[in-house]
Order: C-alpha cells, then structure tokens, then sequence
DNA sequence: AAAAACAGTTAATAATATTAACTATTTTAA
DNA sequence: TTAAAATAGTTAATATTATTAACTGTTTTT
C-alpha cells in the first residue's frame, strides 16, 4: 500500500477541481494579456461582450438584437449592477465605451465600443486568436467540439441546480 | 444576413470562454456551499490539500508524501506566500488546523487536519460528492475521461505558455 | 392613481489579495 | 569555511475588487 487518503478517487471531483484550475491559470494569463493595454480582466470581458463576441456563452444561448445594457453584462458576468457600474464608470473616462439612452425605455442605457474602442478589440484580436490557439494545441477539430460540448452540458447542469 | 459582430466564431474562444463562464458558476455554488460551514471557498481548498484530496491536480501531477506546507498551498492555489499565511491564520483561530515545525529544516513548518478538521472534511464528503455528480449529470463514464483528459492538456499548455 | 418593479447610481464598506520589508534558517559558492 | 544568496514564513500597509443598502427616475401592474 502507498498511501491512503481520508478523500477517495473520484471522477467528478477531479474534474471539477481541473476546471477550477485550468480558470485559475486561465484568468492570470489573460489578466497578464489585456494590462498591458491598461485593462483589467472584467473590463475586457465588458468590452467583448459590447464587440458581440459570438464566441461568448450569453451569446450562444440566446441572440440579442439591441445593444446591450449595465444589467445584461452583470447578469453574464455574475456580479452585482452596481459593480457594473463603475466598470463601466472607467470604460467611460478611458473613451472606450458609449452610453446611449433607450428612447422607447428612458430607464434603461444601451452601451456601444467608441471607434477608439472597436480599434483597440481589433487590434488585439489576432494575438488574443493565437494564444488561445496555444492553450488548445494538441486537440484536434473533433476532440474540440466534444471539449465546448461537456462545458456546456455542466453549466447548464450548474444553472439549473439554483432553482 | 442575420448579423455581423467584428468578432470571428472560433472554436477555441469559445472553449475558453465556456471554461471561463463554468468556473464562475462552480465557483458561485461552492462558495454558497462552504458558507454555509462558514468557510471561505480558499479556506475550503486549502482543507482538502491537508487531506490530501487525490482529485486535486496538484497532487495528480505529482505525488508528495511529507505534510504540506504554506509554500506548497501558495503554488497549488497561485496565490502569494503572504495570502496563504492569513489563511492558515483564519483556519489555526478555528482550530481545524495545526502547524508543526520541521526538524529538518526549521524553516518550514508541516500542516495537518486537526481532529476536528478531519471530522468537519469527512462530513461534507457525502454532500459534496453528491453536488459534484449533478453537475455531471447525463455525462457518460467515458465522455467524463475525455472531459478530464482535454482539461488537463489545456492546463498543461497554459503552464507551459509562462516559459 | 397608487403600488410595485425595474435600471441605474452612489456611498460606505467588506473581502480578498498584493507588495515590501523583516526574521530565521539553510544552501551555495568564492 | 565563512560570506552571500536563497528559502520559508510573517507582518503591516495598502490595493483591488466586489458587495450592500439607500436613493432617483421611469415604467408596469393592479
């Protein structure tokens, strides 16, 4: 016998805990990637979301037709409107985001990329497309589609356990 | 034409957004199930490294047979030295967790499970064992090898990127 | 028309983590 | 074999990131 632990093998757990991990190493390469354009991580989010990234989850469940709104993006970022808020305060003052009221809903505020804005997602796009590539060398097209496939199946699994 | 984004689909975006998006549910879940012991998620994490949870990959990657110490954790949990230390404080106030000094090298001290640590583990098990496997839910035992296999090659390849 | 719900904001604060400087010990190498 | 460098851990100050609760203005419901 080698070694005995109080907590069994299991194949769940191991998963999950991998997904935690490949996050975690996942976040801190991307936070390294997007602040040397003086971004923070969750403002690059914001600023893919506002480029309508098709590649993004919210986007792949459900197709939206009016620019987005402060409370769409907390509601994909899972964090609280107010958070939001000064996310988006910052985006503001660095002339990267638009605010435009809703004329048919005059609470509401739609969000649009300025030009400086739309020219800063594109210029990082390639290099975003290669390390990405990178971090999924070695798969091939075939064992790719099944990888999207599992994730999806567990987050819709996790969503579905808050009711 | 439906509608056009700046942004190309692509798979391997979409993957890593998708691993993005599930960690930040899973994350979301486990905190609300922690809490509920009143432990932080990193307080939980660190727990089951001092009982040598054989899920965790960083023992999967390589296997340690002296305690671990505050060192270690930081590495698993990429976090600072300094971060570990306040949560092994938190842990040490709740006596879950003891401390013991290396005769070897005096430099570093060796964490374990308290007593009641142990107990407070073993009790979670069922309920966590059972949270994980509806997160799987509708998985196959094989599709969940892949599932695993695919995220490790990822981890692996951001590890490898930081070179 | 009144009440409830919704979108966004603000101010105060909680939580989580980092940096830099320090002690003590061990390892390296001149 | 010492002096310098590296390692493990800690502390204090602070940065960061996010939340809660109270508020305004607008729209929807009853």
């Amino acid at each position: 016998m080698i070694h005995s632990s109080m907590i069994k093998k299991n194949l769940d757990t191991s998963i999950l805990l991998s997904i935690y991990e490949t996050s975690v190493l996942l976040l801190k390469q991307n936070i390294a990637f997007v602040s040397k354009r003086g971004l923070t991580n969750q403002q690059w989010v914001i600023l893919i979301h506002l480029a309508k990234d098709p590649n993004l989850p919210y986007f792949i469940r459900e197709t939206h037709h009016k620019p987005i709104m402060a409370n769409e993006l907390a509601d994909s970022l899972g964090v609280t409107r107010a958070n939001v808020t000064n996310l988006i305060k910052t985006l503001l003052q660095k002339k990267l985001v638009l605010q435009i009221e809703d004329k048919e809903d005059r609470r509401k505020k739609r969000l649009k990329l300025t030009k400086k804005g739309e020219k800063l997602v594109q210029e990082i796009q390639p290099e975003r497309i290669s390390s990405n590539a990178s971090m999924l060398k070695g798969l091939s097209k075939k064992e790719k589609q099944e990888f999207l496939s599992y994730l999806q199946r567990c987050s819709n699994n996790i969503m579905d356990m808050k009711s």
